[in-house]
DNA sequence: GTCTATAGGTAGATAGAC
DNA sequence: GTCTATCTACCTATAGAC
């Protein structure tokens, strides 16, 4: 394989990353769409605008590609996390968690429709994570959580119940996008409206678990 | 059909209602699992322990079956939506509510992740329930709320915003549930646990929207 | 590196014996 | 009412021409 990749590796490495790209991209929304046995490379290949074997070329399996795709998704999750490890105050972690969790539904989508596909299937490829890595840093946080309860800094509430408090009301913009859009009557969520919400779940959550929020609630 | 059901209407609707029965709640899990494309008749007609014929001749299409699920499903969340229809105590109607939308997550798990795919597919077979019946729902729920906010009952919170907020965070501990248990260790949600849930996401949401709650706040 | 052809399996659905 | 046999279509994956 290394062989093979030498003679043309100049445009040929750029070929394979622009292909690589686009099969990504389309098989990201086709996964999260029918989630991952309902998915078929055939549509994947479509969307990608590549042959069906193409796709199979690059990726070597239907299973390898779905599992690249989570790992991706966790990589921006894991990036995301260590983004707000600022300990210092509440008000100013609790918010930037909220607004950092808003903008991986607003920047990333599909990932997260991939994700909560994966997760809605009993995770059967994210078992380990969950129960390894993340399940650490929900840990990790939650002792800080409970230091800032016992300084009195918040009310002493269950940290992990807050910490799914807030991935759960941050996710449904993305996951339950189709949801929101039927009800509201809109054609897609602004930057504006997403800014909105950011607002008022912070100002819901820092409130409720009676934390000084940093900035004027509006 | 008539004709040929008539000679053993007896036993033969009992037959009828125990093989449906076991049908409808095989093919919640597995739909609820899979999502519409990647659920097949096999797996569900192996689970209700029935010839994969027998599913067809029962349910009709694979399509038939599936819509029957949501109509059931949708007719649970009606049944819901009307029980708390109390217009006069914020702090009551908002816990009730809550109340009532985790005692979903619990009693129909397979239910609610059911619709949670349905939505993250893009809502395929369910548009019409959302932009109709369901967002006329929230628009009378979201007037209530306002007049409460004109009144001083509450803060003047986006009332869509705050359904949305009750019901991702009620929804969470079914759709998500293996990644809940995943991070907590655990290998079931308790009735306990559930209770304890609700308790603290009542206080948050009641106290972060200004709302005083009825009972003592543990 | 790219793509056609096809193998080998399973999907949803139906016909017809019992 | 029940179930076997089977149809056609589509699935993943691979072999091999170019």
């Amino acid at each position: 394989m290394a062989k093979a990749m030498q003679y043309s590796e100049q445009e040929g490495g750029a070929i394979r990353q622009r292909n690589e790209k686009a099969i990504m991209a389309a098989a990201e929304r086709v996964f999260a769409r029918h989630g991952y046995r309902g998915a078929s490379l055939q549509e994947i290949a479509e969307q990608a605008e590549l042959p069906k074997s193409n796709v199979l070329y690059y990726m070597g399996s239907k299973r390898k590609l779905y599992v690249r795709l989570l790992e991706r998704m966790m990589a921006r999750w894991n990036a995301m996390l260590d983004d707000i490890s600022a300990e210092d105050d509440p008000a100013e972690v609790l918010s930037a968690f909220i607004r950092s969790k808003m903008q991986m539904s607003r920047r990333h989508p599909e990932g997260s429709r991939l994700f909560a596909s994966e997760i809605l299937g009993g995770a059967p490829f994210l078992q380990e994570y969950l129960r390894g890595e993340l399940r650490e840093w929900v840990q990790s946080r939650a002792a800080v959580f409970r230091e800032w309860a016992e300084r009195g800094l918040m009310d002493p509430v269950d940290p992990v119940w807050l910490i799914f408090l807030i991935w759960s009301s941050t996710q449904h913009y993305a996951d339950f996008e189709a949801q929101v859009l039927g009800i509201t009557g809109r054609e897609a969520l602004g930057d504006d409206d997403l800014e909105e919400i950011t607002r008022f779940l912070t100002r819901v959550v820092l409130k409720g678990c009676g934390v000084r929020h940093p900035e004027p609630v509006t």
